[in-house]
DNA sequence: GCTTCAAATGCAACTTTATTGCATGACCGA
DNA sequence: TCGGTCATGCAATAAAGTTGCATTTGAAGC
């Protein structure tokens, strides 16, 4: 949960017209510690207002676009979704499950990535870097020890 | 082009049955200086002798199971393919460039990675972690700024 | 050299996830 | 009130990868 942050602002600020639906996908997102697939982030907006699935996806390509959202890849095929660094979130390291597929939030210094050599060598323009630790959850370490014995 | 790594070798140090399919597939990438898609590698591979898609598939699959390759996240929905970390080759960043879509290696030293604090504090299993930057290259620079204007 | 067997491969079909085309609705400004 | 633009809904499509089943291939044993 993000008590800091003002989804209407955040819209509004990048452009965009703060429509309901709009605002309910931003909060599904802003309002969860974790990133959030597009069919959970549907299925919880669609949990308060009738909302179509293609729309979904277009509001998340909308609001990635103007860099209010940012679209993490997974292991799998489906990318989850989680607001993009801003004033009140530091760009951050994710953990992906590959047992249970569940994505979550590391901490920004568990894993320093110091960017400066890239900077001053890469020719191209950089946008963002996305860094995924992948592996075992704690909750699934178990069942995995299990399935190899 | 890695002339380190015999993949024959490889092959059969990961457990596996050196296939000729599988050889070719595993030079398709080892030959290449950057990560493939499972369609680029697939033309690579049937331009020496046929192989269906579903058995190019497989292979990655299998390779990828056994560390003998990685599958790389893209920005976009399809993996791209390089040779796993080994003897011969550091773990190493990629860039991907949104507009061409293209992927390639970047220098280990490039981005400097400081895991240690994950290792002390993450309760689950660290397999492997992923690290891409996405931008835009060189190339693709100037159609951009062309673009915008 | 023949037989057997297991793994690899081919093929058609399918699934998952996301995208596109077109129509309609909603909202705002004149 | 009307017109226009953008957002949204719906059906259909596309891209990328997977599954089920049959066949092929290659190695081992006799």
């Amino acid at each position: 949960m993000c008590q800091h942050c003002n989804y209407g602002n955040l819209l509004t600020t990048a452009g965009l017209e703060a429509t309901a639906h709009r605002l309910h996908v931003l909060e599904a997102i802003g309002d969860s510690t974790f990133p959030l697939s597009a069919v959970a982030i549907h299925q919880s907006v669609a949990g308060r207002r009738a909302i179509n699935r293609v729309t979904v996806y277009r509001i998340l390509d909308t609001l990635v676009e103007h860099g209010v959202v940012d679209r993490i890849s997974t292991g799998g095929r489906a990318f989850n979704y989680g607001l993009a660094p801003n004033a009140h979130h530091q760009p951050h390291p994710h953990f992906y499950c590959t047992r249970c597929g569940r994505m979550c939030c590391l901490a920004p210094e568990s894993l320093n990535v110091d960017t400066h050599p890239l900077w001053k060598t890469f020719p191209g323009r950089i946008d963002r870097i996305e860094v995924r630790v992948d592996g075992v959850c704690k909750n699934c370490l178990p069942l995995e020890t299990q399935s190899r014995n």
